[in-house]
DNA sequence: TTGTGTTTTACGACCTCC
DNA sequence: GGAGGTCGTAAAACACAA
């Protein structure tokens, strides 16, 4: 059990971000919206919205940034991927030490992998300039203070608003480009971990002696189609 | 030390929305 | 047309076993 803490996150007004781009939106500056839980089948355009079944899954793009897809400070959602506070306070993983770390279903690795980078208490002392792909630096590696940042506002709120993102990206000492592209990276991370969740979950009953039930609940349509990503997002509800 | 696998930045292609 | 979304991918950075 992992005790999530937003602290500083939670002021609201924060997050009251004005779009000057989707003036027409009505849903979303007003604070007392309050979204669901993280839910990849609330994007906005898809066909039938706020009914997911109309189109379970065409592309379906993420909401604008009138959506604060914020969670319920009070209430961490079942939708958050869970840090344990050692991540979220940027301690230092002991290496290798077999502590518990949510994210690495695959490798066991520690998010950060903070302390085993030693290069980088020399090279990341310093936020690196915002920089694009050069010849040089194919890709820049961001502090572990970056990645803090970026992963506490994540964990506030999927989708970074313009506000935030020109906030955080001064703050951080990074271009927006960069914090949006972080975000996008960030939400593919969790998809291809859900997607992995959902894989072990029906690898696992299908070796349960008990043999589904033909048509039934239990027999769910296990298709390459997109359809399962949808199935894979709303799955991290259970975070 | 090296080989291998994974994760992290960054981008292009393509999409929808306004 | 430009914004930002997903998806796929390249390559650097990293972890770890042998």
């Amino acid at each position: 059990m992992h005790l999530f803490l937003i602290i500083s996150y939670l002021d609201a007004g924060m997050y009251n971000s004005q779009s000057a781009r989707h003036p027409a939106q009505t849903l979303s500056l007003n604070t007392q919206y309050l979204p669901p839980p993280y839910d990849f089948t609330g994007y906005h355009h898809v066909p039938g919205v706020g009914d997911p079944s109309a189109n379970p899954w065409n592309p379906v793009y993420a909401p604008r940034e009138e959506y604060p897809y914020s969670f319920p400070g009070s209430s961490p959602s079942a939708g958050q991927v869970s840090f344990s506070s050692a991540e979220l306070s940027g301690t230092p993983t002991a290496s290798g030490g077999g502590s518990f770390t949510p994210y690495n279903f695959i490798t066991g690795q520690d998010p950060f992998r903070s302390g085993r980078r030693p290069h980088e208490s020399i090279c990341r002392s310093v936020a690196p300039p915002p920089s694009t792909r050069t010849k040089d630096k194919y890709r820049v590696v961001y502090t572990d203070q970056q990645r803090l940042e970026l992963e506490r506002e994540f964990q506030h709120n999927r989708y970074i608003t313009m506000r935030r993102k020109t906030e955080l990206s001064v703050e951080l000492g990074l271009s927006e480009r960069q914090v949006k592209i972080w975000f996008q990276n960030r939400r593919a991370k969790e998809r291809k971990i859900n997607r992995k969740k959902l894989q072990h979950s029906q690898q696992a009953s299908t070796t349960t002696p008990t043999p589904p039930v033909l048509g039934g609940p239990a027999d769910p349509p296990i298709t390459t189609s997109p359809s399962s990503n949808i199935l894979s997002d709303t799955i991290s509800e259970e975070y």
